[in-house]
DNA sequence: CTCACTGCAAAGAATTTGCACTGAA
DNA sequence: TTCAGTGCAAATTCTTTGCAGTGAG
């Protein structure tokens, strides 16, 4: 299902600037803040206003077809998420991330650390900071 | 070694509102926004501005005394580091945080990682949140 | 046809910077 | 005594909101 089926099932209207906000997060392979995606999405449809990057992108967030990642800067930029996969792999370099999937190891991580601290976990943030195989010169 | 310590012998000055910024940070047990601290740090030194708050917490940042947190909401909260641990469990009702040590399972999710995506893994942000005991309802 | 969606301009936060003054070392 | 550190006010972002016009369904 593409992500405009997806809003259009949802109940939302398919728009011009929809399309070019939806455009820009597909073809990108780094996390972009709002600015970013108004300056990239300007080639696609010219009129395209910051506010209805924020709105969209809230959106989009919503219906869970772009994740927001954190960064130690500029905080809040945006990819496309691979459902079921909740991790990022960000280069420090170059910034082009890669998902991975929830894994084992996290989950043993998970229980272990609700018997030591007596917390009940019920979300997680985990992002892995790195350098990309282009970036560390093997390209 | 104290913090006051710490920031002396890298050269810092020991002042009031530093005080008052070092005290409040080590008294809470959650993170807290710059404005938190101001507030607080208001009753310890009432002509604390907002300016040195930020100042402040981006000295003790550097010198891994505080260390930021990212929330959903509100990025940028700060907490008092325990040396060596990195990770925060943040309870999603009262904001109580408790710090847990990187443990096996992080170095081998790391390891798998840097297998599967062929990144070099250099830094890493892991944050967990759930319930505390007490918002359990279990106090 | 309707009303969800848009862009603009303005309002509101969050954060940083310029500057003269003050007090820690 | 000196200059790192301070508070204020102003400048910059970053993000949200109010509103009238417009086009998707």
């Amino acid at each position: 299902m593409t992500w405009e089926e997806r809003l259009s099932d949802a109940g939302f209207r398919i728009t011009a600037p929809r399309r070019a906000v939806i455009q820009v997060l597909q073809e990108a392979d780094a996390p972009l803040v709002p600015r970013d995606i108004l300056e990239r999405g300007g080639g696609v449809h010219p009129e395209l206003g910051l506010t209805t990057v924020y709105r969209t992108v809230a959106l989009l967030a919503e219906l869970e077809l772009v994740r927001r990642v954190h960064q130690s800067d500029g905080c809040h930029a945006y990819v496309a998420a691979t459902p079921g996969h909740r991790h990022h792999v960000i280069c420090e370099a170059c910034g082009r991330t890669v998902e991975f999937p929830g894994s084992d190891e996290v989950s043993a991580l998970i229980a272990n650390v609700e018997r030591t601290t007596d917390y009940r976990i019920e979300e997680h943030l985990l992002q892995l900071f790195g350098l990309c195989p282009a970036c560390r010169g093997e390209d």
